[in-house]
DNA sequence: ACCTGAACACCGTTCAAGT
DNA sequence: ACCTGAACACCGTTCAAGT
């Protein structure tokens, strides 16, 4: 709408966020988001080398946005907090989270949240090498609960959800699944990810009492 | 090249998942399959409703692949071949186990593999909830681990590798990564992935021992 | 029933040209 | 320096036609 205001690189990033957000990849094209910018599509080539380099920008932009909540020095705490804290960010852009699994390269934005992960884990105690995997085993829990979860994965079942799965499942194979059918169907976002927490926590908690044997 | 056998549903499965595997979603297209099929582009809409359906399909037939190991009944062990079982699955088809998790519907070879995690777990004495649970946090962390597997995020790093990652550190906001350099760079994959296994059956086995106080 | 081929509405990107 | 516009080599899919 607003015409000629001059493009400039951040710009672009902004309203490529937005459209990105809104529709996820597949909605997303250099020529729409020229279109959107009221732009020839080549001008967007003069402010980025191509859509994958624009894309990463998107990530790197969108990292930045994560909150770093201060330590308490309980490293339980901390951590819990630190991961729900990835996980609002994931839910404040869902069309984008799905993107960051996918262009892997290395974000500086993204090494901000690792150094605190790092941070917590290395002043609880930990052995290095426990400190890196623990880290490793964390964000990939948080990250990829974020992405189910954004997909509906967690979401509880409605009458139809259930009647499908249902449907898919024999007695003669599935007899454990059909058994189960209303707890798999009662499952809530929320609590799933207090669970996978409080497993992931105790988990490295028995990790650390058995190399520092008090 | 063999020109006129009849196109099938099935020969049509088996050259897409060929493809797929090879280079990824980016590298296939229903015009570059109907080439290597010698056939015209619209031959495969015969046999398969569009793209999407297609993909699904390859996947079904990915997921009944899966080696199904025989329960011991030592749930820490056979939860343990189980996870191995499926990322051994990711790794014979990397190019395929990316689009399992970004088309999430649901398959039936996928409830396969379902009942064999829920049955360990229920034998196990898990309460019908924490099975449910459980079984998505173990399938989460193996699915996801196995994806950034693929994308070489355990592997040991080069010299190069070392020197990029350094460049995004500043002693200033990155201590802890930068103290814990070697060991972010030593890590490997079998060993982060028995270190999660770990983590997540001793978590587990406590939740087990706090539901079921002997 | 099964396959073809032209056509449509899209892509990302190169390259030469305009200001 | 910044933007345009035509062009190229791609897409998935519809539709009418051939056997």
């Amino acid at each position: 709408m607003a015409k000629r205001e001059k493009l400039t690189r951040e710009k672009i990033v902004k309203v490529a966020m937005t459209m990105l957000d809104a529709e996820g990849e597949a909605g997303f094209s250099m020529r729409k988001l020229a279109g959107e910018l009221g732009v020839d599509p080549m001008a967007i080539y003069h402010h980025h080398a191509n859509r994958n380099a624009l894309i990463v920008e998107v990530l790197q932009a969108f990292m930045e946005e994560c909150d770093l909540p201060a330590p308490s020095g309980n490293w339980h705490a901390d951590i819990r907090e630190l991961c729900q804290s990835l996980r609002r960010l994931a839910k404040r852009h869902p069309g984008i989270f799905r993107l960051y699994e996918t262009y892997d390269d290395w974000l500086p934005a993204e090494n901000r949240v690792h150094e605190a992960f790092h941070a917590i884990l290395l002043n609880a105690g930990f052995d290095r090498l426990t400190v890196v995997r623990g880290v490793r085993l964390l964000l990939t829990f948080t990250e990829s609960f974020a992405v189910d979860e954004i997909a509906g994965w967690h979401d509880p079942f409605d009458a139809s959800d259930r009647a499908e799965l249902m449907d898919m499942l024999s007695p003669d194979t599935h007899p454990t699944m059909i058994a189960l059918i209303d707890e798999i169907g009662a499952v809530e976002a929320d609590e799933d990810f207090a669970f996978g927490l409080n497993v992931l926590v105790r988990g490295l908690d028995e990790e650390l009492r058995q190399s520092t044997p008090s």
